[in-house]
DNA sequence: TGGAGCATGTAATGAGTTACATGATTGG
DNA sequence: CCAATCATGTAACTCATTACATGCTCCA
């Protein structure tokens, strides 16, 4: 019993369970809206981490069943305890996995012309979301300096990642004048 | 058989294939290097992948086993069909998992010298990737422009990153002056 | 000539995704 | 009052990581 640490998925719900009792499905709405653009859970992960955590007594159910069977929990001391301990963990590296990098990667497969097409729908894309992650910057400004601290990474990626596809066009990868 | 579209790791190894034939072995080496900072994989995977694609036929054996029986494995025609018709497929949505956001998503509960700590080493291996990679970008000048390609993400990335830091303290999130 | 270390692969476990099921709500 | 939709959870499957095993090489 007890023992193996968490994983970050785990630690995170534990995160969330201390504004107060939430049901799995809870817990999947708020994540996905606080932490979902640098760290992508399911729900199923989410259940099963649950489960898991309400056997090695980290959380424990909070009121009786509502409604189809939900079940809200909440956090126990030793909950608390693992939370704390995680969070001054080492976090390790970040992992990006970027199925459009691989397809430039074997670009000398692939004629200009389509290649051009995949990279200016993400274009599209990604100028969307700066936009709206700016405008969530206005609205957060002065507020909630963490939540603040992670947009800002998303500010500065989404810049970053629409200058590189001016240098593809630079480097010849995609025809010039397609992408704006 | 056959059917059931490849995933983007097999994918990569009919990729490599097309250099000539080669073993397990070889392509976890290749893949790291050539693919590895934006599609991370393992050996285990590699001999997972080549298994299931030899079973459909999307390659084969190329010569006798090495020793410790090494085995030499060589694209099909199937194969290569496969590999463009991937690679033709839109590429779905990067995916960033980063535990260091995630300790700031959360860091009103820690202090901000132990979050200034934690990101004070980050920002230490990130200096060091940029300044390696701007060195082979400069090694690469002129020679593989899909190679430079990929490696001009992982710059503008790795600038972004920096930038970010700052940010950071800027907003008071970690201690000013104890990062660079 | 044997044992340290590298090359190569497999097995066990853990994490993540997709597909499915079913109970509530609610607008027409 | 029923059909569409949303809420909530589970099961099956695929993918990824870690731990283990064993065969070769080569130098002390």
């Amino acid at each position: 019993m007890s023992g193996s640490s968490l994983n970050a998925t785990a630690a995170s719900l534990l995160g969330f369970l201390h504004d107060g009792p939430r049901s799995g499905y809870d817990l999947v709405r708020q994540a996905e809206e606080v932490i979902g653009d640098f760290w992508t859970l399911t729900r199923s992960q989410v259940y099963r981490e649950l489960a898991a955590m309400e056997a090695e007594g980290l959380i424990e159910p909070a009121g009786e069943a509502g409604p189809r069977s939900r079940r809200a929990f909440r956090l126990t001391a030793p909950g608390r305890h693992a939370f704390r301990e995680w969070l001054e963990t080492e976090p390790g590296p970040e992992q990006i996995r970027y199925p459009l990098l691989l397809r430039i990667a074997f670009g000398r497969h692939l004629d200009q012309q389509r290649l051009t097409e995949l990279v200016a729908l993400h274009h599209d894309v990604h100028v969307e979301r700066l936009a709206a992650y700016r405008e969530l910057a206005e609205a957060l400004e002065g507020t909630d300096r963490y939540a603040a601290a992670t947009l800002a990474f998303g500010i500065r990626y989404e810049q970053a990642v629409l200058e590189w596809f001016d240098t593809l066009a630079e480097l010849g990868v995609v025809e010039r004048d397609r992408l704006r």
